[in-house]
DNA sequence: TTGTAGGCGTTATCAG
DNA sequence: CTGATAACGCCTACAA
């Protein structure tokens, strides 16, 4: 079958090119014979204009990026990163963009990744997400004014256009639904530490200690990796402690999972020992046993969220205001 | 930041801009001097060529799709989907190669994603999944020589490339391992019925049953949609019959966790009273209670091989031969 | 209202 | 070995 293009269409329908073209955008003065003369040749041969060359000439290849900052394993045992890739798409897809997914193992290829997204103009802007404290990702895009929205938070508030949950404002709430359970030494189960979201979580857990006139106890906090095995060896730490915790709140439901299981390895009963409340209220919650008190992100509405403001601002529209937060609820299990 | 094209490099460097763009595809007829000079401009501005510009001149993008045909929220809870992705991109990405990912909720959607991929170019080639036995969208890629590849089988099985697990075999593997346990009520439970993956595994199922000697009861098969909820579904639909089954294979690990929490729920004890058998062996298998024996598709491995395949299929190498077989392997767990 | 022509940024073919 | 020059397929001034 031969390639159709806009001159075969013009040729078969006895007009010229730019008028196939013209009927295709729709503009509304050409005449309307013409017009359905094209059309039907192009209904005929089921024509579709070449994304990639309208890609060069408009300028932009409705294609949204997202760039995903875990091992190929780990994304893979990690129910948030679906979540939001649907999401996504679906939401891209209203407005004719499609998604372009990398995945960034190394840091040095995260480097190589955005550069290679942004210079190559391959896609018309970018979702990050899990910002670091001073992250340079967002110093380049920024410099070169490359549309991008991130998901999480960054400071100064208002200086990049981000979504995201009230995280200080959650794990307050799920701290204080410890406290007011009886707990009293409660221990916080952070990601990465360089992680903004990890510390937002710990500066709530903060505060909620403190609004109940408790101390804070260093030794009550832990970091580990985003797996299973970094949230058993964090809880492993905890429980070497002289005083072991009665409450852990992780920041993911994996994490959350993991100390959980380390927890029982220790006999320890869930919650009558120890309280565990997780972060997403991924689907794996009520699969465990016993099953996992998670504070329900709702990723949907981020994802929704973020990529319609990306598409505004790629569109020249100035979504309003910056920073738009999206609320999460507590949503009670078994294990706290 | 202006944008920075080869003329702009040609200009600083004083060469012309076809040098530059010589030097930028390692021609090797290049004067060395002019090389460096070129190479040191190239640098200093960090210039990357434009992928638009390139995918129009090529006629490719070196763009990857991956169409998924399930409901964005379904997408979420499955943990195939992630590792699947996960994989390609990583497979992709060695060879410069990216993924898009589209979502077809409808199937009307879905014949309208297919034919824009198909028709604007905007991806090079296609990975499919879940065919179905008359498969519209194969007989359109066929027709159009457009590459694809499928992940799952398809009659005839050297009409076109495929990459696929023994599903008859394995399906068989693990209904004779529940034979071998004494079990002589075993029931299946497959995805929607059109789909080769849901035939294929009654087929490995009956295979077995056979071999030892014993009769097919069709009443003892049941399909459900994709979701802990089918599987349920499914489930109630076995435990009315008068001779309810002593053991069930469910076509994946969501099935097989909704029809085993079903049985729960009908006070049966497991494995006790009834075993049960997954597929894929997420992650999700451990989690549950008591925890799954399952299938274990080895997804990365297709991924890899399918991803490699299309690549080859576009660079103009013919793969051999058509079909390549993954193994796969039962991991026994609490369940059976 | 329609057609002609230029250009988006590359790569590749020709001369020189 | 290098520099003009012509595509790739589309959109859009500008001209008729």
């Amino acid at each position: 079958m031969a390639e159709i293009r806009q001159t075969e269409i013009a040729r078969l329908a006895r007009v010229s090119q730019a008028t196939v073209s013209r009927v295709l955008n729709n503009d509304p003065q050409v005449n309307e014979e013409l017009r359905q003369r094209v059309l039907a040749v192009v209904e005929a041969l089921g024509y579709v204009p070449d994304a990639r060359a309208q890609s060069l000439r408009a300028q932009r290849t409705r294609l949204l990026g997202l760039v995903v900052h875990r091992a190929p394993t780990a994304l893979a045992h990690d129910p948030f990163f679906s979540a939001l890739i649907a999401s996504i798409i679906e939401q891209a897809g209203k407005q004719g963009y499609h998604l372009c997914v990398d995945a960034a193992r190394t840091v040095k290829g995260q480097r190589a990744i955005y550069e290679e997204l942004l210079r190559t103009r391959r896609v018309d802007g970018l979702i990050l997400v899990e910002s670091e404290t001073r992250d340079e990702r967002i110093a380049r895009l920024t410099a070169e004014g490359f549309p991008f929205v991130l998901i999480g938070r960054y400071e100064p508030e208002d200086a990049i256009y981000t979504v995201d949950n009230d995280n200080i404002g959650a794990a307050r709430m799920a701290t204080e639904y410890l406290l007011q359970q009886g707990r009293r030494r409660i221990a916080y189960i952070g990601g990465p530490a360089g992680l903004t979201v990890t510390r937002d979580r710990l500066r709530g857990y903060r505060d909620a200690l403190q609004a109940w006139g408790m101390n804070y106890d260093a030794r009550l906090v832990a970091f580990g990796a985003f797996s299973e095995q970094g949230g058993a060896r964090a809880m492993c730490e905890l429980l070497s402690l002289p005083h072991a915790p009665d409450a852990v709140l992780a920041l993911d439901d994996v994490l959350a999972i993991g100390a959980m299981r380390e927890a029982q390895r220790h006999q320890l009963r869930i919650p009558e020992d120890i309280a565990f409340i997780g972060f997403n209220d991924t689907p794996l919650c009520s699969f465990v046993e016993p099953s996992l008190t998670s504070v329900a992100i709702d990723i949907a509405a981020l994802a929704r969220a973020a990529t319609q403001r990306l598409i505004d601002l790629i569109e020249g529209r100035s979504p309003s205001p910056r920073r738009l937060i999206v609320p999460s609820r507590l949503v009670p299990r078994e294990s706290a």
